[in-house]
Formats: C-alpha cells, sequence, structure tokens
DNA sequence: TTGCCTAACTTAACCCCGTTAGCTTTCGGA
DNA sequence: TCCGAAAGCTAACGGGGTTAAGTTAGGCAA
C-alpha cells in the first residue's frame, strides 16, 4: 500500500539562486534514510527518493548522474565513519599484531551492522559501479585501507611480519571480507558462535605470518 | 538495438498434453545461455528468455515461481559441475593438506572462471533468494560443502588439524569466498600477480592450523 | 465420431522503474 | 525594469515483473 493516489505534488519549496546544491544534501538525507530503514537498496528507487524529498524525480538529476551515483555518493558519505571506526578500534592495543586483529574484528562488526552500505561498495559488481568508485582510485582514497598498509608496515618493522606490505594487507582484507560477505550473504546459515569465528578467523592467518617470518 | 518492431510472434510449436515439462527445459537452457553470454544478471529478463525461446512471458510462471527461482535454478544446475571440479582437483594430491590446498584454489579458479553464477548463488542477499536456496537446506545439500567437511576429517584423523570439522570448514571456507569475491567484485583493481595471491591466500591458514594442531 | 475437459498456452493489462526532452517559474543583477 | 539563467516541473518513452482472464488443441469417454 502506497496510497500515491492522488499523486501529491511537489511540497519542497524552491531554492534560492545559488542555494541549488541545497538539494544535493537533502536528497542524500533522504536516500540514507531510505536505505537505512528499508535495509535494501531495491527500496531506494529514485522516485521514492524524489517523494521523500518533496521533488519530482527528474531533479535528482541536476545533482547525480544516475541512480548508481546517488547510491554510492550515499554509502561513501556513511562509511566516513568506517576508517575512524577501525583507527579507533585498532588504537585499544599498543601491540601492533593485537591492534591488527582488533582493526579486523571492527572491520567485520562495521559490515556486519551495514550489511547493505558493505554490500553496495565492497560486493556490486563493476558494471553498476560507477567509475569513480571503481578501480585503484576508489581503494587507494578510502582512507581506510591505506591505514591498513601502514598497520601492516608496523608489524613488519616490528619483526613480526616479513614480506610486500600490499600484498599482506591484501590477503588479509580478503580474510576479513571473506566472512564479512559471508555472514551478510547467509544469515540463515546455522552459523557457531559467531565472535569465536570472527576471532579464529582473523587470529589465525596473523600468527600464521607471524610464525613465517621467524 | 533489439529490432523487436514487429513484436514477432511466439514461433514455438505448443507442446503435447504431457509434455509441458519440456518447456521448463528450454526456459533454463536459454536462460543459461543469456546469462552466459552477456555475462550479466540483468540480461535475463523474463521477457527477453521468453522471447529467447519463443513463448510468451507468462508462460515462463508455469514452470518457475518468479525471476529469482529461474536464475537461481539455472544456477544450481550449472554448479552441479563445480564440485566434480573440485573433488578432481583435490584428487591429484594424496597428502591431505596439500589436497585440501588444490581443493581450495579449484574453488577460486571456478568462481573466477563463473563470475556471475558464483554471484548469484553466494553473494546474493538472502531477500531476493528463493527460499529453498536460503538457509541450512542449501549449503547441506550442496555436496561441495560436504566434501570439504570429510576433507577436513581426513587432516584431523591424520593428525594434521585439530577441532572441529565444522568450524575448520567455515573458516576455510570464508577464506577462500573472500578471495574470490573480492577478485569478482574489483577486478579492476591493480592486483599484484593473481596465482601467488591465491596461493598464498589458502596456503596461509592451512599451515597455520597445521602448526596448531602440534 | 462426437463432444468435452483440461493442459498448454496467449492477450491485455497493471504498476513499477530509470531516464530524457523540453517547458515553466522565479530570482537577482545590469 | 527587464532579462537571463538557475531551479525546478510536465509528460513521455521504453523497459521490467507479474497477474487475471481468455483461447486453443489434444486425448479420452460416450
Amino acid at each position: 500500500m502506497k496510497s500515491r493516489l492522488p499523486a501529491s505534488p511537489p511540497r519542497r519549496p524552491r531554492a534560492r539562486r545559488g542555494e541549488g546544491e541545497k538539494l544535493r544534501d537533502d536528497i542524500m538525507e533522504a536516500a540514507e534514510e531510505l536505505l537505512i530503514s528499508t535495509g535494501s537498496v531495491e527500496a531506494v528507487s529514485i522516485r521514492a527518493v524524489a517523494d521523500a524529498v518533496g521533488v519530482t524525480p527528474p531533479s535528482i538529476y541536476m545533482h547525480f548522474a544516475d541512480k548508481n551515483d546517488l547510491i554510492f555518493a550515499v554509502c561513501e558519505k556513511h562509511f566516513q565513519k568506517f576508517d575512524e571506526f577501525l583507527e579507533e578500534a585498532s588504537s585499544a592495543s599498543e601491540d601492533p599484531l593485537e591492534s591488527l586483529f582488533l582493526r579486523g574484528r571492527a572491520y567485520v562488526r562495521f559490515g556486519l551492522q551495514n550489511p547493505e552500505h558493505y554490500r553496495i561498495l565492497f560486493m556490486t559488481k563493476p558494471a553498476l559501479t560507477p567509475e569513480r568508485f571503481q578501480d585503484e582510485g576508489m581503494i587507494a582514497r578510502m582512507a581506510a585501507f591505506q591505514h591498513l598498509i601502514e598497520a601492516v608496515e608496523r608489524c613488519i618493522k616490528g619483526g613480526a611480519f616479513d614480506g610486500d606490505p600490499l600484498e599482506l594487507s591484501l590477503l588479509l582484507w580478503s580474510y576479513a571480507h571473506g566472512l564479512t560477505s559471508l555472514l551478510i550473504s547467509k544469515p540463515d546459515f546455522p552459523w557457531p558462535d559467531i565472535d569465536r569465528l570472527i576471532d579464529r578467523a582473523l587470529r589465525l592467518p596473523i600468527s600464521a605470518l607471524q610464525k613465517e617470518s621467524t
């Protein structure tokens, strides 16, 4: 039941000259709210967002190239807190190894707490991903990945790890991502204790890298 | 360019009495062909499949509950070869540990060779997944997962591993899945040598489990 | 042989979607 | 005061999944 019967006309007052950018913020806010409340990208249609903002669908295109552009912009903004979250979690320990583990655990937890955002940013096929989110550009811009590399470098300099920081970071990323995405995609699977699983999944490779370097 | 101008009428001759099931096969075949040739689920629309088969869209619903039901059925069939592929790869070594590694490597490779099918089966959100593919049912029915557990059990019995076969299997699955899904979702990332990455990603946890048990 | 029942479809439509061309309104500066 | 551009809107196109209701044809009973 959407009860859009009388096709309620747009209610938002037109912005002043030069204040057109305000609509952009409102659109992103409405889209973010829709995405969170429904927990489903499918629900975030151009039309639904326009309705929520009180504007007509074509107005969205004044600020976003297309639907994916909007969706990814919303997720990118949401994930600005992502890096902060990881940094704070990893700072709870002075030990580079333990800190790395805490970072990984925070990664998985953040993903599980924001499954739809995570899915969009990390699990969307390239064909549906706006250009500026594809390839190296996006990853490199993501502070979180840079910080992971630095965390690995600290382990290397401390003598705990040995090898190429980028390669090791990619490995660790894939481990954390594997569990995160599996838990997101198959939540109804009878998983054993998830916290324990996360713990083991992340500590195992870390300890392996540690022993390898000796 | 779809040049469907004259709205070409269905060409498929009506099936005989009791031979209605033949249409089901034809639909799956057409859908599979579309999925493979385009490499995109989005291209596999009910209408496109109906066109390819030479039938009208509603006819699809005589054999499939909805679009997702069809898509998943296609992927499930395709993945029947999956288990065989893993079994054959893992049989190349007598050593349980090496065999386990070979199995994992085959897993990743199969995923990379069939990215769209892999994405659908393992990366689709539950809300879009037909019931019979959700939860324990699907995984348990998947011979591949059972065989993984058995492979892990062989490692345990051989004294190489220690722990719960199910838990260890889930860990190993998540490792293999992590790399597979990341490579599928971010193919434009400047990955270092992929074969080497797969090798390291899989050997690392295996060797860690091995050392852990001593 | 006829006639009917039902399997195997089709027709036509509904409502949703993303997107675009082109029109209108309103504001602020010359 | 006027006019140009900013900030929207109207209307439409083509595509999608899905459904209610109609039609056709093949096999079986009489």
